[in-house]
DNA sequence: CTCCATACTTACAAAAAAGTGCGTACTTAT
DNA sequence: ATAAGTACGCACTTTTTTGTAAGTATGGAG
């Protein structure tokens, strides 16, 4: 019996495993940093894009799609022109956020350790 | 003022951030389950490489790097042949991986949940 | 004597992700 | 009259990531 087969935490060890899916969008680059801003309340995609520095237009349309498609993220559009659309995060999209951002704070809050091991291997590699 | 720039949470908003590097690793595909396999206790390289189903050899490899010099694994080196290599969280490594493991038994607890919206919306595109 | 296992590295190829620039339809500000 | 803002879609290119196959040194099994 393999170390997959007996595990007791489910298949993510599994290739081919559906909620690998689900992590992609949620770990992806731009799906962190969505999931981290809307937690702050409702935006728009323009605000979004203007509080995560370096997304794209196309990157970010793409985001918000995975993450409406998993049910993390509710999009709100109003009929008028220029267009508003609004993005929210769900019931589901709120307990995936606080996962993540549990995450992030925890590397923000030891960026420093972990830039302290960068110096230090870049010194033995040079050696 | 930008939303970035009065982000009480520090940086990752901001593009260039260094955190968004570490993030890279622990979030990366092969790095989440590198982690949550080490949680379990030291590995080999090669029973690492049977644990998580679908990860070549470079990959693993360069996985275990990226973590190695963000010190979050230790790598510990027989000098045998056939060689020996045994691969342990550290400290730092524990407490990332609680966190990524967090997020992961949360995708898994709610698979159900979020493949519902998957038929949802998909019935919606296609009307 | 040949094959397998170990823990990788390297060169190369394929696939996926990301970025770029343009178009849209209409309003408001210049 | 022209430019800017809005929320994207589309076509195309570049970059990044990932996979594949082979090579390495050595001992033990068949």
């Amino acid at each position: 019996m393999t170390m997959a087969e007996n595990n007791p935490r489910g298949n993510l060890m599994a290739m081919n495993c559906p909620s690998r899916e689900v992590l992609k969008h949620m770990t992806s680059k731009w799906g962190v940093l969505v999931l981290i801003a809307l937690e702050g309340g409702t935006h728009r995609f323009s605000e979004l894009r203007r509080a995560i520095g370096g997304v794209s237009e196309r990157m970010l349309a793409q985001t918000l799609q995975w993450l409406e498609g998993d049910g993390l993220v509710q999009r709100r559009a109003y009929d008028v022109v220029p267009p508003h659309v609004e993005y929210r995060l769900t019931a589901l999209g709120v307990e995936a956020a606080q996962r993540v951002r549990s995450l992030t704070d925890w590397i923000e809050a030891n960026a420093l350790h972990i830039s302290d091991n960068w110096s230090k291997n870049r010194a033995e590699v040079s050696k």
